[in-house]
DNA sequence: GAATTGACGTTCT
DNA sequence: AAGAACGCCAATT
């Protein structure tokens, strides 16, 4: 097996995103490559659009649903994150401080 | 095969 | 302080 790309990496952690938390492009990047490689991890949910990724879950870093305009409807990611129970308005995160993950303290 | 682009973020000017 | 440019890795054209 050789070792797992950039994506992959992507996809675990994104992959273990708890319910109700959100993280953001720029930490899952920097947690994986050491560098602000988060074009690349929105590339890569790009990608796991078939996969079973909650991309919803990951936000830029102020909190703004910025790639909302992929998912099926407009509305269809912010839907997702307040069915988790983080509130959402005008496709901003609020108390995005408290529902942050970082997987470089959360994650093992 | 080379050039461009892509759900962003940091750094330089 | 605000705006422009660069960097990152992989995929698409």
């Amino acid at each position: 097996m050789p070792e797992k790309s950039f994506f992959q990496k992507v996809y675990e952690v994104v992959a273990q995103i708890p319910e109700g938390k959100v993280s953001t492009y720029g930490a899952i990047a920097k947690y994986i490559s050491s560098a602000n490689a988060s074009r690349m991890v929105g590339w890569a949910l790009n990608k796991a659009d078939t996969l079973e990724v909650p991309a919803h879950r990951v936000v830029n870093r102020i909190g703004m649903l910025s790639g909302k305009y992929h998912f099926d409807g407009l509305t269809l990611m912010q839907q997702l994150l307040e069915n988790e129970g983080v509130r959402v308005i005008d496709n901003q995160v609020q108390d995005f401080e408290n529902v942050f993950w970082d997987p470089s303290k959360e994650l093992i």
